[in-house]
DNA sequence: CTAGTATGGACAAGATGGTTGTCTATATAG
DNA sequence: CTATATAGACAACCATCTTGTCCATACTAG
């Protein structure tokens, strides 16, 4: 980054390393079986298993945990459904409730997003150093809310 | 953020914080006589000034140092002179290039960002330490592109 | 000088991913 | 039993970025 940056530079990095990681997680996802994965469906699996009850996850639920209107948490439900990422269910003691939980599917993918991090934070570890890297963590939970699992809305940086 | 993220927590941490920042700046932003600036015309305000030539910047310019048509970047300028943030030009030796600068309103934007950024900085300072913090911004540098001032799709963790 | 090629800008159409509003059916509280 | 809240379906709309086309201007090779 050219020098005029100056002020700009934490966000910047910070944006940057997200997008270094990112990235790379999705590429070598695409290699290991999961070209159709995008950037924040990793997130959207995780949001699925917390935030529905019993018997899975609606809609309504997961606009609730994401941030966003029901009507484009059911788009995104319809489009990982299509991809072979939801199975459908209902509620037995709710029959408004309609369902959805993870298949296999999308517990593969999770669980290679982990290990394909693990490795990119080795990565990162190995050149910065252990120490300074969890140093880095750890600070960036002093500045960042605790539980801030909510992304509001996921165009934020283009949202009017 | 709850324990079963795990290795979701580094690139987490990074949006969370790069978010952080951001939404303080432009809340801050907003209060000091700039209410319509959005997350990212702080960076197209920079590419403005040095994607151009002599006379100032083109859509086809910015277009390509942002990483996005030349169609998208025109639109983002048509926002940016309706705001009264640039000002349009010609170049007097290529009647093709309809160029832009940026006017004293956005410089007064440009200035006020970097002072609330460095306020911003001097806040997270307090919070983790001067010195872990130059470590942060230092450490970020060794695992994130030199030059990257393309954010590529600014939509890029929604993109297919 | 001229012919061919490259580039800037305008315009239109379409994809994507979000929004609000409205409607019906089911649950739940009083 | 009635009133209110909520799930889900459907439709209309909006914002942003895309591709494709077209024309005017510039540049380059002969």
């Amino acid at each position: 980054m050219s020098s005029d940056l100056q002020g700009f530079e934490l966000p910047l990095r910070l944006l940057l390393g997200f997008r270094v990681l990112i990235d790379e997680l999705h590429e070598e996802l695409a290699r290991q079986g999961h070209p159709r994965m995008r950037p924040m469906h990793g997130f959207v699996f995780q949001a699925i298993m917390r935030a529905g009850g019993r018997y899975g996850t609606t809609a309504a639920d997961l606009g609730r945990a994401l941030g966003v209107s029901k009507q484009a948490a059911g788009k995104t439900i319809d489009m990982l459904e299509g991809l072979g990422y939801l199975r459908p269910g209902h509620d037995p003691g709710d029959a408004r409730r309609k369902t959805y939980t993870l298949t296999p599917h999308a517990h593969d993918a999770l669980e290679r997003s982990e290990q394909i991090f693990e490795d990119l934070r080795d990565q990162w570890a190995e050149t910065i150093g252990e120490d300074r890297l969890r140093a880095m963590v750890e600070d960036l939970r002093k500045v960042t809310p605790p539980d801030a699992f909510r992304l509001d809305t996921p165009q934020w940086f283009n949202a009017p």
